[in-house]
This record gives structure tokens, sequence and C-alpha cells, in this order.
DNA sequence: CAGGGGGACT
DNA sequence: AGTCCCC
């Protein structure tokens, strides 16, 4: 009854804004190669990938045959089965740009999960057609009889009706067939898609949340837990999510640290804040080759070779041009510990990208910028190997990271250092702890100067904290070491020039008490611990980790909630300790602070 | 020869 | 740079 009580509590509450939409594409290798071969549609198919099979149709499937499957155990259940080579993923990356396009035609919230999966935030189309609806498209998991009385069956009935488009549409033009899920999170929408396959959707009322995630069978099926974070678990007698729940979160918290006990809790009772995040372009691009031994340097020589010669040619398709390479190595180890990897990674000077004769990066490289790639990719490879002595490795990787766009104009380095600036007032707790640690090493050397100006720019997305730690560090660096005696790039001439200009100093030299300032800023009128649903998503000041809506809080279970609270305070106390004296004293504490704002 | 990616956090 | 997460 209990129970009961509580999940009438998370209908009754008036919480559920979002509408997610989780779309994940049946057999998604399997069903490239269907459509580049339909031959292989009546036959059991597995993609194969060296000595694994790493999906299968549905046929296949009947026989047993199971993701990540050895080829040999494959072929022992399954003996007609037809193997198709999936070590190039060319064609899924096509087939997956091309889903992830049509998407984004419903709303530019569309954030990419791998190859085949995509999460769609289609809140605001929701709430276009909310005037007319009708009944839901699809399955309903759990009892469909309305008990919350904010809408949020009317607007996910409307979402499954926008699943169902998608769906209709992913079939009709690209010829590919996918479950959807659709939920009030993410969370709920990844794991009510996968309750009935293939080619079918089911859509999650709030008040059915709990019921979904108690029926799993492991922890270790929530999206979030992990291998490792599993074993954790496991080593506290955690397997099952009542397990988690019952757990109480100081044990927790001893083990996993704060951050992530709170996040696995929440977890466990269907909550999850996280917002979609915009994909746009992969941050990197590699490849990778794995074998079973290379010991001889020109046989790494023929490998990178390969890899270099391949991987140009997708970068010719990004059409941006990176700006550090990173070389990846696998050592054999005769251990079985798990494929631990080691790489390095330098600067690559952009002019070695750009070819004077053709402006397509598609064209190969001159001979010479191929050579001079090959020759900081050497150089890397020997920073990991010791080439004077025997070596016995197992795979070779190679990528390339720091885009930059290649246009000037609004994306040049110029003004993406002024926007980076502009929504450094918004930052959580964290960054400015950490960031006042720094500010008392800079400012003995830097002269201080005004404050920072609140730029209209709220919804430019926020800097990461990595961001700003490289920013803040960078004018006083006049030159940085170049690792591979790359020439030092036009753009860091520009980043200079910038940064004399007072453009960063202004804001990152500040004295200390421009921290008060930046935290009277905040202007928090309430608990932090709790934020009304009003409040925007991306600008979380205090971004507290088991920060939830107010509503939502006040329908936890009250042990969760008393759990909450007391570790916050005990996080609190820590991050408090990160801040400087100087603007540690005028205030009590940090709560105290920002209630009585 | 347990794949081949990619992202976030530390 | 490494570890963890996801597919």
């Amino acid at each position: 009854m209990e129970d009961l009580a509580n999940s009438m509590d998370f209908c009754s509450i008036n919480n559920h804004h979002r509408t997610i939409i989780h779309i994940d594409i049946d057999c998604f290798y399997a069903q490239v190669e269907m459509i580049k071969n339909p031959a292989l549609r009546d036959c059991p198919l597995g993609v194969q990938q060296k000595n694994i099979i790493v999906t299968s149709n549905y046929i296949a499937r009947e026989f047993g045959i199971q993701k990540c499957m050895l080829v040999t155990e494959g072929l022992q259940l399954c003996p007609q089965l037809v193997l198709v080579k999936g070590e190039d993923l060319q064609d899924y990356r096509q087939m997956s740009s091309k889903i992830t396009t049509l998407l984004q035609s419903y709303s530019p919230l569309v954030e990419k999960l791998g190859l085949d999966e995509n999460f769609i935030d289609v809140t605001n189309l929701v709430s276009e057609r909310i005037e007319d609806l009708k009944g839901v498209n699809g399955f309903v998991y759990g009892e469909a009889s309305e008990k919350c009385e904010c809408g949020c069956k009317s607007r996910l009935t409307i979402g499954s009706h926008i699943a169902s488009e998608m769906r209709r549409e992913i079939n009709s033009v690209l010829g590919i067939t996918c479950c959807a899920g659709i939920a009030h999170n993410k969370l709920l929408a990844k794991l009510v898609c996968g309750v009935h396959k293939p080619n079918q959707q089911t859509t999650i009322f709030p008040c059915s949340s709990s019921e979904l995630l108690l029926s799993l069978t492991s922890v270790r099926e929530i999206p979030g837990i992990g291998l490792r974070t599993n074993e954790i678990l496991q080593s506290l007698q955690i397997s099952n999510v009542l397990d988690l729940r019952n757990c109480n979160l100081t044990s927790l918290q001893k083990v996993l640290g704060y951050d992530i006990a709170v996040r696995v809790k929440k977890l466990s009772y269907g909550i999850d804040d996280s917002p979609v995040k915009q994909s746009g372009k992969p941050q990197s691009i590699g490849l990778e080759d794995g074998f079973k031994k290379i010991c001889l340097e020109s046989e790494v020589k023929e490998k990178f070779s390969t890899l270099l010669y391949r991987l140009l040619k997708l970068l010719g398709e990004d059409g941006r041009v990176p700006g550090s390479i990173r070389v990846t190595v696998r050592k054999y180890d005769n251990a079985r510990k798990y494929s631990h990897r080691e790489s390095r990674q330098c600067n690559v000077a952009a002019s070695v990208f750009i070819n004077k004769t053709c402006d397509s990066l598609k064209e190969s490289l001159s001979p010479k910028s191929n050579e001079k790639l090959m020759g900081i990719i050497m150089n890397l490879f020997h920073k990991i190997v010791n080439i004077s002595k025997p070596f016995h490795l197992t795979l070779l990787g190679l990528a390339f990271t720091k885009f930059q766009e290649r246009k000037t104009g609004k994306s040049s380095i110029a003004s993406f250092l002024t926007n980076d600036i502009s929504v450094q007032s918004v930052l959580n707790l964290r960054n400015i702890a950490d960031k006042c640690e720094r500010m008392e090493v800079a400012s003995t050397s830097c002269s201080p100067s005004g404050s920072i100006e609140r730029s209209g720019s709220e919804s430019e997305p926020e800097p990461s904290p990595k961001k700003t730690r490289k920013f803040l560090y960078f004018p006083r660096c006049k030159k940085r070491p170049s690792e591979e005696g790359d020439e030092s790039s036009p753009n860091k001439k520009l980043l200079e020039v910038d940064s004399s200009e007072s453009l960063m100093l202004q804001d990152l030299s500040e004295p200390e008490s421009s921290i008060e300032n930046k935290l009277e800023e905040s202007e928090m009128e309430e608990d932090p611990i709790i934020s009304t649903s009003k409040e925007k998503q991306n600008t979380d000041f205090f971004e507290c980790p088991h920060r939830v809506d107010k509503e939502v809080f006040k329908a936890l279970p009250p042990e969760l909630k008393n759990e909450l609270l007391e570790a916050w305070e005990v996080e609190k106390t820590k991050m408090l300790s990160k801040i400087p004296n100087g603007a540690k004293s005028k205030q009590k504490s940090i709560t105290e602070y920002f209630i009585t704002k």
C-alpha cells in the first residue's frame, strides 16, 4: 500500500512537463546489410567484426544467435548462418546520419547514442498539437487509467502519435524499421522502448515508472550503471532495483562517491532530469584496428599508413579541420586485464590539412603532408612503445580531435572566445570553488580590472569546466611548447592577440572580491536543493546532483528525501572548504547564503 | 582476434 | 591520460 501511495503521489504532481521519445533501430547493422543485399532478408544473418558477431537479424535470433557472440559459437547454433563483414562502419554511419537528420525535422533537440539510437525532446511539438488528440498509438505500459491531473497523459499520448509518424517516415523514406519509447524522461523512454520488439512502440505514463524499474531483474539493466558500477554494487549485495532503493545513501556514497551515488539512487526511482542534448558533429573522428600480434616497427608503420588513409577520407566528408591527433596502442597483456589502452596526443598545425590546389579535403593530401602526419604519428607511437626492446601489440588506433570550423565569421575563433566569456556568469558551484583556487594564483600576476558584464546570450550553451580552465591558463602562456615541433598555428597567434586586448584578462584575472560578485549574481530564492519547474533547464547555477523539481522532491519517499538532504549537507561542507577564506568569511554557510538572499 | 566507435568525467 | 559510460 505504501508503494501504491507513492506512485499515486508521482501521478498527482505537476512536473512531467517534458515529452521524450527514444528511437532504437532494430538490429541496425543487419538491416543495413539487408538493404544492401536484399537476398539476405530470407537468411539467418550475422554481422561480423573480426571474430565476433556484433548483431544479427531476427531470423538468426530464432536460432539463439546473440549480440557479441563468437563466430564459432554462432555457427554451432546455426550452421547455415550467413556472415557479412561489418568492420567498416561507413555504410552504417551514413544511414545513421540520414535517420538523425530525418528526426531533426521534428525537433532540433536530437541526441545520438551510438549509431542506432536517438533521443528526441518533442515537448514543444507536443504543446503545439495539444489541441487535437486521439487515443494512444501503440502499446501502453502498465495501467492506462488516468490518475494524473497535470496533463501528462495527454502530452504523452500526443508523443506516441509523433513517435508513430517518425517511425512511419523512417520506414517509408529509408526502409528501416525501429522501436520507440515515449516517456517524460530519457531513462524511462529508453527502458520502455525495449518492452515490445521489434518494430513497435511503447508509451509509459509517470504513475507506472516505479513498476517498470522494479520489473528489471538487475540494476545492471539501468542505463548509467555499467560494468564497473555494477561490480561495486554487487560487493554491497545490491543486485536488483529494490536492493538499490533500500541501500542507504551513506553506504552508497562511500563506495561510489557522492555524484554517482545520488545519481543511481535517483535512477532506481525512475528519476532522471538529464536534458536531451543536441549531438551536432562528433568531437573526435577515429579508427582502430585490432589484431593478434604486431611486433615490428615496419608493420606498425604499415597499419598506421592504412588507417591514416581511411581516416583522411572520413575527415574530408566531415569538412572540418582537426587541431590535434591521437595515437592509441593496446599492448599484449598476458594477464586477462581488460583491454588496457595507452594513448598520446599532440596538436597539429591546420596548414597540414589545407591543400593549396584544391580546397576540398576529399582529395588526398599532398605527399608531403602525408609524410608529415606519418612523422607525427610515429613520434607519438615512440612515446608509448620503446622499440629498442621487444614489443607485442594487439591494437593500433588513430583519431583526430579539437576541431575548429573552417569558415571565418560567426564561427571564427575570435567570436567563439567572446561567446565563451559571455556565458561564464552561468557557473555551478563546483566550478566557482574550482576557479577560486586558480584565481588566487592568477591574481598575483595580473592586473585587476572591471567585472564581467552579463550579456544577453542566455541561450548559449554552457561552457564546460574544462574549457574554462583552458582559457584561464592560456593568456599566461606566451608560447606553448609544441610537442612535435609543429609551427605555431595561425589560430594560436590569433588567440594571443585577442588575449592581450584584455578581453580575457578582464574576466579571468579579477581580484578576489569578484568571487563574491559572482555569488551574489546567483540570487537564489529558495533552497538550492529544490527548483521550480518553471526554471530553465540550462541555467543550473547550482547543479547539485540531486537537485530535483520541487514537486518531485515533495513526493519522494520520506527516507529518500532525508537521505538526499543529509548527504547534501556533507557535500556542501566539502565544497565550501574549497572557497578561499576571503570569500568564505562573508557567509556562514553556502545554503544560508543562498536562502537568505 | 572481445569489435569499433564516441562522449563525459577525473 | 585514463576510466567510465553508451551502443
